[in-house]
DNA sequence: AGTATTCACTTGCTGTTTGCAAGTAACTCT
DNA sequence: AGAGTTACTTGCAAACAGCAAGTGAATACT
């Protein structure tokens, strides 16, 4: 019932750009990689708009841009996703590296805290970077505060 | 990457019926009242398998049969399926009811471990009935034991 | 033994959805 | 003022989904 909003891939990718890699604006997802359309674009993020899961906030500094802010219901998608990518790390030979999911694997609770601690906080720094370096530990508040 | 596997309506709602209700025929999947079409159906079934998550094998008793079983990847998939679960019942008022889920979100491992003894002994009663009569727990191999 | 029915598909046709290239209107930066 | 950026829309071809009907093998009924 609720899979009929997943029923695409490319919604649950939106979200996890914007939760994950902390993306907001049309072009940050026209050009994360996958290569949606922007007419895809466009609908699926009205769509998202539509179910709830997403909120269109204009930029304060740059008129043309908006900002998508996920809502309390995208953010609460946090553990879906968590599980998701888990099971695609296990499953997929995925780029990330296996010594950080295996430490998300261990500490679910910690990096859903993370998650919904910088979608309440607007932080914006991706809990998974794009695949080049490699932090050793999940940041978290704490480990952010011992690296500066 | 791995939701590329999903990105459709279809696979998902059969991964959930094999998993949750036990379905294992071609048959079931298309009475599972969603009415998917039995091309399409077929057609799934047919990537599902080739993605190396389910696995046909012929039915011992009547040759027509074809009975469908998730594989260890498919079955990996339940915290996912039960994470969306939790996610659809907050949000898109369910018809599963509220005290059930509620009791599977505060014991997520004995769900997931009950989801894996099931599939692992062939156990087809379903984890969750189809909206009719309603348990009061979550079956348990000694909650059955207690009930007969 | 012969007909009917079940089961797991396939085929053909139609309509919707997707993907790409190009365009546009509003805005910003120099 | 002119060039560039951003978030879209439009038009068209190709892929996909959905429906009705059909196939072929296995079983059930008489």
């Amino acid at each position: 019932m609720s899979l009929e909003q997943f029923g695409d891939r490319w919604s649950l990718l939106i979200i996890r750009d914007m939760m994950v890699r902390g993306y907001q604006t049309f072009k940050q997802f026209q050009e994360s990689g996958e290569g949606i359309s922007s007419n895809i674009l466009s609908d699926r993020l009205r769509t998202l708009e539509a179910a709830g899961i997403v909120m269109p906030e204009p930029d304060e500094n740059d008129a043309r841009r908006v900002n998508y802010r996920l809502t309390q219901k995208g953010i609460d998608l946090a553990p879906v996703m968590l599980e998701l990518l888990i099971w695609g790390a296990k499953y997929e030979a995925t780029a990330a590296p296996c010594a950080l999911i295996a430490q998300m694997e261990n500490s679910r609770e910690q990096v859903i805290a993370e998650t919904q601690r910088r979608w309440r906080q607007r932080d914006l720094t991706p809990l998974i970077p794009r695949f080049d370096e490699v932090p050793q530990d999940i940041p978290t508040r704490s480990s952010e505060r011992r690296n500066k």
